[in-house]
DNA sequence: CCTGCCATCCCACAAAAACGGGATATTTGA
DNA sequence: TCAAATATCCCGTTTTTGTGGGATGGCAGG
């Protein structure tokens, strides 16, 4: 039986490409697109497709989130995240939300049709070199920080003080230099400037 | 005769895309595709297209310095850039590196083929949502920032003080002080943190 | 030639951040 | 259930930023 594929996408021309790439594909039911969350969603609440293939940036509610609602929703569709870049700290969300697989769009068709292949079967796919990103991750990438720490993070790069977060987050200055402190020690940075950097390329805010 | 058509893009689904999605203009002749830079010139050396679709952002040279090696050397030549994101900055240097267009990755095939008609009759062509983020951008958008305001930006970001920068550069610790205020003002920012985050999200460092 | 813009430098004060400790309740996960 | 992680709070000191002035030589374009 052929495994029916769904894509989410908002570039028509990726779509464009992978039809394309799969016409030849006899075990590959091509089902159709949606080029936003909400439309995805509409077009589940009638088919359901084996294998979704899922840009993580969209308009919108994010592909991460997307993931997370489909599969709480329909647990035995499997996802594979699509992305242009290897941006760490997308690939692993996305896996934390349940995906089973992760291409890059500059991938081969040959990796494509492997991917689909296999996470239909149940299995998790990671072409190489997304694993090894994942693997740098683990190591030494990414600063894991809390949700407060988030918070924090967030109005500090808005610009603004510790007194003013701790009147706007209801708790003392002390607290906010405290999370202040983690900050900059999670981060490994010597002060708000390089913290801030890496936040922002990391898409940590 | 038709306009002959040459595609540079590290992201073999985008270009398979745009191929399918001009199979039926006859009006459109496709020469070919290269996935970098360096193959990219490569092909124009012996061959010359009408119009060129280029990615802005790949791997190695980027398609920035492409456009403009490519202009430099065949003037003849028309260019036009291709992106996901209409980050202001890369369109604008696009634009002043000798492109004629710019279309995003999730325009329609019609505006696509607009867009290649157009500039291959030596007009500008800028879709409707790229012409007014240009707009936006001389409005009110980038700060325009001094060499030596970027490189006092550059060290802030990377962490280091007033004192240490100042000892970078050989200038003294008031005069670093004064590009931070120069800086702080351009930006409108209160402070380094939401300066940062500015900076990084508009890709100034 | 002269008017901006740039880069350079100076002073002083107030505000904020960084640094180095320590402490206690609550939540959460193994 | 018990240890680890999280969130909360406090003290004091030094360093760095932010703010608000002012000043000078150089250089480029109108």
């Amino acid at each position: 039986m052929a495994i029916r594929l769904f894509i989410v996408d908002d570039h028509y021309m990726v779509i464009e490409g992978i039809h394309s790439l799969l016409l030849n594909e006899k075990e590959i039911e091509w089902m159709g697109h949606a080029g936003n969350a909400d439309s995805c969603l509409a077009y589940l609440s009638s088919q359901l497709p084996d294998v979704i293939l899922m840009d993580i940036s969209m308009p919108g509610m994010s592909g991460i989130e997307l993931c997370k609602t489909v599969k709480e929703k329909y647990p035995s569709v499997y996802i594979i995240g699509l992305s242009t870049f290897n941006q760490q700290s997308f690939i692993q969300k996305m896996m934390d939300n349940g995906a089973s697989g992760y291409v890059l769009k500059n991938a081969t068709p040959e990796e494509l049709i492997e991917a689909i292949k296999t996470v239909a079967l149940g299995k998790l796919y990671l072409s190489d070199e997304v694993a090894s990103v994942l693997r740098k991750n683990s190591d030494l990438g990414i600063p894991v920080i809390t949700r407060r720490e988030k918070e924090v993070l967030t109005l500090i790069a808005d610009g603004m003080t510790n007194s003013e977060i701790a009147g706007r987050l209801f708790i003392s200055v002390s607290t906010v230099d405290t999370h202040r402190k983690n900050l900059l020690a999670k981060f490994e940075s010597k002060n708000i400037a390089s913290l801030i950097k890496t936040a922002v390329q990391l898409n940590m805010i």
